[in-house]
DNA sequence: TTTAAATTTCAATAATTATTGAAAATACAA
DNA sequence: TTGTATTTTCAATAATTATTGAAATTTAAA
C-alpha cells in the first residue's frame, strides 16, 4: 500500500472511531492528520487535507484543545498559529480516560447521591426495593470506576501495561 | 425524594449517559426503566411508561437485545412477550466492553495491519516514518487493550476489582 | 496607533439520525 | 387450519447535529 492510501484510511478510520469515544467525525479526522504529521500544521493546511471550511477547523481545533489533546504554537516570525497533538498514544489514553471521567461519571455520581434513598407510602415495597438496589448498585459501580480510573490517570507511563501483562502472564 | 422523581431523575440521566456508551438516549431509557421494574414488562408497558411509539420501543428492544443486555421472555398462558435486562451491574458492563471491543477496537486492529508498513519513492522521508510510528504505536496500544479487555472479559465476577484493589491498596 | 492578516463566531443550511404510525409479517389460541 | 393479538418493518417526517461562509473580532507587524 503506499502513502497517500494508506494516509488516507488511517484518517477515515480514526475519523470513525471518534465517536466512540464522544468526538466528531471531523475532530477525529483533524486529530488523526495532526498524529501522521512530522510538524505543527496551520488551519490553512488542514482545510486544505481535509476539505473542511475554515470554521470546521476552528470549531474542531477549539474543541481537541478542550478536551486537552491539541496544542497550540506559536513561531517567532510568523503570524499564523500552529497546531500539534500529543503523539504519545498511552498519555491520549489517559487524557481522554479524565476527561471523560470529568464528563461522565462525575454526573452519574451527582445523580446518584441526589436521589439517595427513596421512601414514599404511594408505592409498592417492591418498587421502592428495586428503585432503592439499582441506584446503590450503581453508585458503587461508578465509584469503584472512578477510583481505578483515578489510579490509571495517576500512573505514570509504561506502569500500568507492565503491571497487566505480569498479572496476565 | 418521592419515588417518581427519583425514577425519572434515574431514567433520563441514564438516558444521556447512553449516547457516551455508543447507544441511542431513547434505548438506554428502555434499559434504565427495566433496570428500576421488578418484574418483566412488555412492549405496551415501555410505551405507556415512556411515552414513545411502539415502532421505536421495538426498535430499541431489538437493539438492546443485540448489545446481550435485554432478554425477551415467555410466559405461559399469555399471548404478549415479556423484557427483562440485566442487573448485575458489573455483568452488564462486561457485556458492553465485548461488545465495543468487537465494534470498535476489532476493526482497528484489522485496518492498522492492512496499512501495513508503508513505502513510497514519492514522500519525504520524514512523512513515511511518522506515519509508519503512528500506525505501530496505535497497533500496540490496539492489541494491549484488547489483551486487557479481553481478560477482563474471561475473569469472573469479582476477580476484576478485587485484583485491582490489591494493586492500588 | 493603523492596517491587514488571522481567527472566531454564528445564523443559515445541509446532512444525519431518531421517531412515528400504519401496513405487513408473525405467532399462537381455539 | 382460521382469526386475532402481537410484533416488526419501513417510508415519511421530525428532531438533532454538523458544516459552511461571511461578518465581527482579535492579533500582531509596521
Amino acid at each position: 500500500m503506499n502513502y497517500g492510501e494508506a494516509r488516507k484510511r488511517f484518517i477515515d478510520a480514526w475519523g470513525t472511531l471518534g465517536s466512540s469515544w464522544g468526538i466528531s467525525r471531523t475532530e477525529a479526522q483533524i486529530h488523526a492528520l495532526l498524529m501522521v504529521s512530522p510538524k505543527a500544521l496551520t488551519t490553512d493546511d488542514i482545510m486544505g487535507q481535509l476539505g473542511i471550511s475554515r470554521g470546521n477547523v476552528s470549531m474542531g481545533l477549539k474543541s481537541l484543545q478542550d478536551w486537552g489533546i491539541v496544542f497550540k504554537e506559536f513561531e517567532p516570525g510568523e503570524r499564523k498559529k500552529f497546531y500539534r497533538t500529543e503523539k504519545d498514544v498511552l498519555k491520549l489514553a489517559t487524557q481522554v480516560a479524565k476527561e471523560r471521567r470529568r464528563r461522565e461519571i462525575e454526573p452519574i455520581i451527582d445523580m446518584l447521591s441526589e436521589v439517595g434513598d427513596v421512601k414514599d407510602a404511594n408505592v409498592s415495597k417492591e418498587q421502592l426495593e428495586e428503585l432503592n438496589k439499582m441506584t446503590a448498585a450503581l453508585s458503587d459501580f461508578a465509584n469503584q470506576s472512578d477510583r481505578v480510573l483515578s489510579q490509571f490517570i495517576k500512573s505514570e507511563k509504561g506502569w500500568f501495561f507492565k503491571t497487566m501483562m505480569k498479572l496476565f502472564k
